[in-house]
DNA sequence: TCAACAGTTTAGAATAATTATAATATATAA
DNA sequence: TTATATATTATAATTATTCTAAACTGTTGA
């Protein structure tokens, strides 16, 4: 799902009904040029301010359940008590500003190949991930 | 604070004081051989099994925030729904098996330490730690 | 075209983790 | 021992999220 879509039709071979509520938050999820992180909170905020129509939350939960079952969104946990979403979906890597609680997306080159040298038998890696968390000088502990 | 302590000067020491529920949360958590990784539900399970006196949930959760902030436990946010606390209070890598929802602690010589290339202009890198999600080969996805 | 149906939205209730409250109890300093 | 600051507790409040059930809408096929 990228920039620019007809997400009517993007929504309808994913075997989603394109209801305008769909739209319009894949409208605002996915037609911009940086990846976009974002609380439920985050994206019911933009939701409010950008459109006059209102969505009902539930109808946010949902869509965005929706998108993430469909592979177009990504959960990510950093605070235990608020879930990100992300539109950048592949394995990557993450800077967590403490300060202003945002996340940063970190290129491939930025970040060196981690080499796992360890095993669990019978299981597999699904992810390799690395947080670096970052804050300004003076230290505010979390 | 470690295995086999007296932790009723431990507490003291700390700061804190040594109350009869404060020194049994810290004899489980720390009289032990191999790092814990707890939620507060694991934790409260584990208290009523070995002990008879039942320990009130609002205290199980001061207690846990309580040694957080001295220092003695670190939070880990793994699932939205749930923190982890962990007896492993340094910067340190992480298996989580989705299929049992446990964390297992990654020795430094397991994973080779991760080259930050990027730096963010007027923040410090606080921790770099790595995730690695493993599950059983018949895929079931989160 | 349009009725019928399945899927969707919605407000509000329910749930679950966590935190706050305020009364009671306890540790410790004087 | 007494006074005081702290801690514990039951319970209420809060917050994020999910559930429910009724109303609504997109789609399909007569
Ligand atoms: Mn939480
Ligand atoms: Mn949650
Ligand atoms: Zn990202
Ligand atoms: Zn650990």
């Amino acid at each position: 799902m990228l920039k620019n879509m007809n997400f009517i039709e993007k929504l309808r071979e994913t075997g989603l009904r394109p209801t305008k509520q769909r739209v319009k938050i894949c409208e605002i999820l996915f037609n911009r040029d940086k990846t976009f992180h974002f609380t439920i909170n985050d994206l019911a905020k933009k939701i409010s301010e950008e459109l006059n129509e209102k969505i009902s939350l539930a109808t946010i939960y949902n869509t965005v359940h929706a998108l993430k079952n469909k592979g177009y969104l990504k959960e990510i946990s950093i605070n235990s008590d608020k879930s990100y979403f992300d539109t950048n979906t592949s394995v990557h890597h993450h800077f967590y500003d403490e300060d202003t609680q945002q996340l940063i997306d970190c290129d491939e080159n930025e970040i060196e190949t981690v080499n796992v040298k360890k095993n669990i038998t019978g299981k597999k890696i699904n992810s390799v991930e690395v947080l670096v968390r970052v804050a300004s000088n003076n230290h505010n502990q979390n």
